[in-house]
DNA sequence: CTCCACTAACTATCGGCATAGATAGTTAGT
DNA sequence: ACTAACTATCTATGCCGATAGTTAGTGGAG
């Protein structure tokens, strides 16, 4: 159901089209929040349906049509409850925790090359969401500015701060991820030997 | 597809009817991972069609029958298989933090209500996963004393390093879970103005 | 002896999301 | 004029998981 409240959350910035919305999830703003073309379109027919949006076709080219969709008062009202209604945490469900409980089972270099590819992995993200930070600060992010310019200037720090706040998690969240990771490695080492030292 | 090696790692341990994992779920086990019955079922009759179960009637009182599972050779080798195969990992998409981005969007009073919500979900969580730590340095820990019944005694020390490792990871994630939602209250503070400030 | 909580198992429906594929128009380079 | 890459939209299938409801037997408390 938060689908529906990322692309309100897009549209408020400014119009666009299912396929403006599939690029945004495709890149920067799919960092935070990702979904396929195949789902954002049924989800942008509903929230017409129900009232959220209101689509208009564009030309495109001489025989080409686009539909940009536009955010509505009853969109904007839906979009500012979601914002102001306590989610509830789904229960836990995580299959790297799960496999960690039983690494016993597996063979050693197996589970180096997993807690690795789990430091790559969060790693890569880190670099994504601190690289957004820095945008942020150095006032080159595309999407905030766009966003900036839609409230007074008295505001504009007020916003920085929460999109920096969001990334500061899940920065936070690498971290601790890697942390762990490498914690394992460490582990995998006390109990199996080190391989570095075997080959020496 | 995690629910069946989480399953397959109970019954390694002992067999049980659908009803006994169930209530491994909704306990113990459901800290790190949860499945309600009417997915458990099917997904044993499903194991069982494959090969990696054989189910076993079994009397229950005078009229009642309950189905008891085993592992066979080819799931022990499947929990194996699944063990030393790199995960995928899924996109991002974390309702919380999207959410996190727009609270320019919620009411003050709502914003820290749900941010404190944040630091009670996952103190909640840090508490049990802190309770699990105990009881298998203890020696105490019911799920870890039959698992280990069942492997060496020089293999001990292994196995339940795996399993502490596993909540250390979820502790770390919920501390770090908490320590951005007390810095998001605090920058809520700092946006809004101290609530405490304002009654003096 | 009856009531109730528990044990045991199963079914149905629905939404979210992944994967894949279909269709058509556009634009820019060769 | 051709072709490749991109824009734009939509459909189909299927798994996973949540929620809710059904049926039947067990065992203990009052």
């Amino acid at each position: 159901m938060s689908l529906r409240y990322a692309l309100l959350a897009l549209l408020n910035v400014e119009p666009m089209t299912g396929y403006d919305l599939y690029k945004q999830f495709e890149s920067s703003v799919g960092y935070v929040w990702h979904a396929p073309d195949s789902q954002i379109y049924p989800e942008l027919r509903r929230m017409e349906r129900d009232g959220l949006l209101v689509g208009e076709e564009v030309a495109w080219g001489t025989k080409g049509r686009k539909r940009q969709y536009h955010v509505t008062d009853a969109g904007r009202e839906a979009f500012r409850a979601w914002v102001n209604t306590q989610l509830d945490y789904p229960r836990e469900r995580d299959p790297m925790h799960l496999k960690a409980a039983y690494l016993e089972w597996a063979n050693p270099e197996s589970a180096r090359n997993q807690l690795q590819a789990h430091v790559e992995h969060y790693g890569a993200r880190l670099i994504q969401w601190q690289q957004k930070i820095q945008e942020i600060d150095g006032g080159t992010s595309d999407m905030l500015n766009r966003r900036l310019a839609t409230v007074p200037a008295h505001d504009h720090s007020r916003v920085a701060a929460f999109k920096r706040f969001t990334y500061e998690g899940l920065t936070a969240r690498a971290e601790s991820e890697i942390a762990w990771a490498r914690r394992g490695l460490k582990l995998l080492d006390e109990l199996y030997g080190d391989p570095q030292e075997l080959q020496e």
